[in-house]
DNA sequence: GGCCCCCATGTGATCTTATAACATCAAGTC
DNA sequence: GACTTGATGTTATAAGATCACATGGGGGCC
């Protein structure tokens, strides 16, 4: 089921980052770099955990809930609601991954760094999406903040469009 | 039920732009310019759709669907999900109302002009949110998205934090 | 007036997403 | 070896959203 489920949107040829890559290695990368960073930490990335955030990496589009449970049921873990959630919850706390609001979906951190405001760009035709940086207390939202009192902890950004490959397909 | 659930999170005293105001004119005033729009631009804002705005400003927070489904219910409308969220769609495909992405609940809109695209600063202690400007196209997203050849066509951007009334509290 | 079409509304059923509550279990501490 | 803590597993249910189909009201048209 792993296999055919795998890009419902139309193919592989525009993943996360709405480009080509070496997906194994940079999936071994990934892996390798949160493990370290749980060992300085002390996390435990347990099995149920890295199994999620591994097939969060090698799908490399985001998933709901739901779809992760299904592929942790064929991997041979829990197959109930909270097994999911509890892995999702454990990693986006510790920013491995991140909760696509708009989608209610989820994605593997694609950001090397440790402390990120994160911003999406969403692909309405195709679904991709690719994650960069943002700087939302800089720009006017920041002085509405400051302005108000209000203290920011967190941001959420989400930009919802087209993907320059859908672009040139709409195109054609 | 109407009454009693007014205020869950506190009392009256953060609404939904973090200060006081005379709520009965912005009511009225907010439902009478909507009205202007509706008709110059021949949508029809019926009554459950009018309902639901007025709703809405009243309670002047964000509510979930079946918050404004039971209200609904209460002023003798339809009481199944499709009557809310089909009202919903009309006021947000508008700009009347906003979608908060992460509560999963919808808010009046409070701004005066027709194309803006809002951001929200949400306080996670009360739960008031309130809407500001947002110019992510301009910022570091923008550049990412140009870069990519992505099209923006919308943002969701929202910030969660603590409202000046609750830092004052927190700090007592 | 009578007909038709469009759009909005109402309703039942269903689907998706998320959490509550409770039992078990393994590792670490004293 | 008993005790605590955090992770996992399971049942049940809450909360959010949509599908499919029937009804009904208001224009335009003859």
């Amino acid at each position: 089921m792993t296999s055919e489920s795998q890009f419902p949107n139309g193919g592989p040829e525009v993943p996360l980052g709405f480009e080509h890559h070496d997906h194994d290695h940079c999936v071994d990368h990934a892996l390798a770099s949160v493990e370290a960073r749980c060992a300085r930490k002390g996390l435990r990335l347990t099995p149920v955990r890295r199994k999620v955030l591994e097939l969060l990496l090698q799908e490399h589009r985001a998933l709901g809930a739901y779809a992760i449970l299904d592929l942790l049921r064929d991997a041979g873990f829990g197959s109930q609601p909270p097994v999911a959630y509890r892995a999702l919850d454990f990693l986006s706390e510790h920013g491995f991954v991140h909760k696509i609001e708009r989608l209610n979906a989820f994605v593997a951190c694609s950001h090397p760094g440790e402390n990120h405001s994160p911003a999406f760009m969403i692909c309405r035709l195709c679904d991709a999406v690719a994650e960069t940086q943002s700087a939302p207390a800089k720009g006017a939202l920041g002085e509405a903040a400051r302005a108000a009192g209000f203290l920011i902890e967190r941001t959420v950004v989400e930009a919802e469009g087209v993907c320059p490959t859908c672009v040139v397909k709409a195109d054609a």
